[in-house]
DNA sequence: GCCGTTTTCGGCCCGACTGTTTTCAGTCG
């Protein structure tokens, strides 16, 4: 949690956030974005760094290396300080309610003192705000929802959420007349682990039967926005849809710009720029002329600026735009390159189906192996005992290769103990394909307890994969804190695997975490854990996760060969 | 505040919609 790049990136983005509410220069509040970002995503631990090596971190210079050189010798930031005592940060607080923003929140602050969501709330269920300049009836009503929206869902919904509404959305617009092209861009289509709102696109001659269309839906809600080029409802579950209706000319451009994310397209605006040109999302125009120059499909907008198609779980600005230059972007996972599921569960514990219906599923999947891992002992809920395993084991023995001539791994999950140890023993363990290892329990000890719990289980010779890592729950609960460096190393030392767990509410390990992971060199295995037939389809958001993660085939196990697989099972063995 | 094959100064992505100060600022993506 608290690395030091991730402490910075936070006090940068609050030092932005400050700028912007005392109306400070806007040019300013985003250089300070910016080069929080930049600091997040760097894969070197920057307290290593001194000022001329932070200032080798791109969009941070001078003021800002100084800042943060202060900030790492004496763990303040003086300037920081200093604008915290004219800004309370519940002022902070107010700008992440939607439609409200610096400007409105500096307001409310000078004039009525208002200091937090729930002052504001208040103030407004008192009609405290009447006479306050540009703050007219509807505005309150629009703050009045967006107090509701940030205290309900934080704003943001799970992936299937978001796909779900978006494949109803699309499936309604496409049976309009008129609709030549119909998709989602935006977060969900970089398959970020949440959504804040959904971006559909129409590519059609007139806009009107669509805005109506979408406005008529029985699952709409409200109407937050309505134009003719643009319109924004909200769903009954709470989900903002954004829909855009461009001309068909405009549909690769359309696509690139709304695809996002921000911070990518104002790298390939400003290459544009560079260029004479001009990008926005009707096409690519020369600056001069004002002539398109290409806008028909994405491929051929990034084709004019110079670039290869970049996919869009890419699309972060973290060093896609530079290895897309020098021609060096990976050759990113995809779903059809896995060959099979390394974490699944059967109602033998926990899951929902008999083996039977799980190997079934599995091979309809067209998988080449399968591993069946039920939960170990430990996870006393689970009642496992040595002989219900090796009835299984027995059992998934007969159906080994009779399903599409799949192959069956026979496996468990063991439960990582409070000292890192796990069930069973090794001459017991020495007799399963493979083991996965991950916390159930115990995910509040300190830093130094929990990096050496994890640490000693990727020791462990029978431990070929840390399960679910971090074992966060998106929205719910934080990841454990450890020092990841020292077990991302352990793991690459040890050759144990890191799990990418695809169940949506984990997505763990997540995006940031396997680029820092790999860097070390480390295997992973994209899992669903499924516990019943349907979940064996989230693997999608796992190899989502994985893209957004760089990660290629090579680095993902479970698109190996078997025999290949058995190869790194088998020298993890040995450890 | 950052950046530079035009540059150490003068740019910094671009457009849509709302609400209201009715000609445009604020917010958003």
């Amino acid at each position: 949690m608290a690395r030091p790049n991730d402490e910075v990136e936070a006090l940068l983005k609050e030092y932005a956030d400050l700028i912007a509410i005392t109306g400070g220069d806007a040019f300013k509040v985003r250089a300070y974005e910016k080069a929080a970002r930049a600091i997040g995503g760097y894969p070197t631990d920057i307290s290593r760094l001194d000022t001329s090596g932070l200032r080798e971190i791109p969009n941070v210079g001078r003021s800002i290396a100084q800042k943060v050189a202060e900030y790492l010798r004496t763990g303040r930031m003086a300037v920081i300080e200093e604008r915290r005592t004219a800004i309370p940060v519940g002022v902070r607080e107010l700008i992440r309610i939607p439609t409200l923003g610096p400007k409105k929140a500096l307001r409310l602050y000078e004039d009525l003192h208002i200091a937090s969501v729930d002052q504001l709330a208040a103030a407004i269920e008192a009609d405290a705000l009447a006479d306050l300049k540009g703050f007219g009836e509807k505005t309150q009503e629009n703050i009045r929802h967006g107090i509701e929206i940030l205290r309900t869902a934080g704003g943001r919904v799970s992936l299937p959420l978001a796909l779900d509404t978006a494949e109803e959305v699309i499936t309604a617009l496409s049976g309009v007349p008129g609709c030549r092209r119909c998709a989602y861009a935006g977060s969900l289509r970089r398959m970020r682990e949440t959504v804040g709102d959904l971006d559909v696109l129409v590519a059609a001659r007139r806009s009107a039967p669509f805005m109506a269309a979408l406005c008529d839906l029985p699952t709409t809600g409200d109407v937050i926005a309505r134009g003719a080029k643009k319109t924004s409802v909200r769903t009954t579950k709470g989900l903002q849809v954004d829909l855009r209706v461009l001309p068909p000319e405009s549909w690769g451009a359309g696509l690139q710009y709304f695809t996002g994310s921000k911070a990518h397209n104002i790298r390939t605006r400003t290459i544009a720029v560079h260029q004479g040109l001009k990008l926005s999302e009707y096409g690519l125009f020369d600056a001069g002329s004002g002539t398109s120059v290409a806008s028909r499909t994405e491929e051929e907008v990034y084709a004019r600026l110079g670039l290869p198609w970049i996919p869009p779980t890419l699309r972060e600005d973290r060093g896609e735009i530079e290895a897309a230059l020098r021609g060096t972007l990976p050759e990113l996972v995809t779903e059809r390159d896995i060959r099979g599921d390394l974490h699944s569960h059967t109602d033998l514990t926990d899951g929902l189906a008999p083996l039977e219906a799980m190997v079934e599923a599995a091979a309809e999947r067209g998988y080449a192996y399968y591993a069946v891992t039920d939960h170990a002992p430990n996870l006393y809920m689970q009642r496992m005992t040595e002989e219900k395993i090796l009835a299984q084991r027995e059992r998934l023995r007969e159906l080994d290769g009779t399903r599409h001539r799949m192959r069956l791994l026979h496996g468990t999950e063991l439960n990582i103990g409070p000292d890192g140890e796990v069930d069973w023993p090794g001459e017991f363990l020495a007799g399963f394909d493979l083991c996965v290892a991950s916390l159930h329990s115990h995910f509040d000890q300190d830093r130094a307890t929990m990096t050496r719990r994890l640490v000693r289980a990727c020791e462990n010779p029978y431990v070929d994969v840390l399960g679910h890592p971090t074992a966060r729950l998106i929205g719910r609960r934080p990841g454990v804190d450890a020092d990841w460096e020292e077990v991302f190393a352990a793991c690459a030392r040890t050759g144990t695997a890191l799990e990418v767990n695809a169940q949506p509410d984990r997505l763990d390990l997540c995006d940031e975490y396997i680029l820092r992971a790999r860097a070390h060199g480390v295997k992973f295995a994209v899992n669903t854990d499924a516990h019943s037939v349907p979940h064996l389809a989230q693997l999608r958001y796992g190899v989502g996760t994985a893209q957004r993660g760089w990660l290629t085939r090579d680095d993902v196990i479970n698109t190996w060969p078997l025999t290949r697989l058995r190869r790194f099972l088998r020298r993890s063995v040995r450890g």
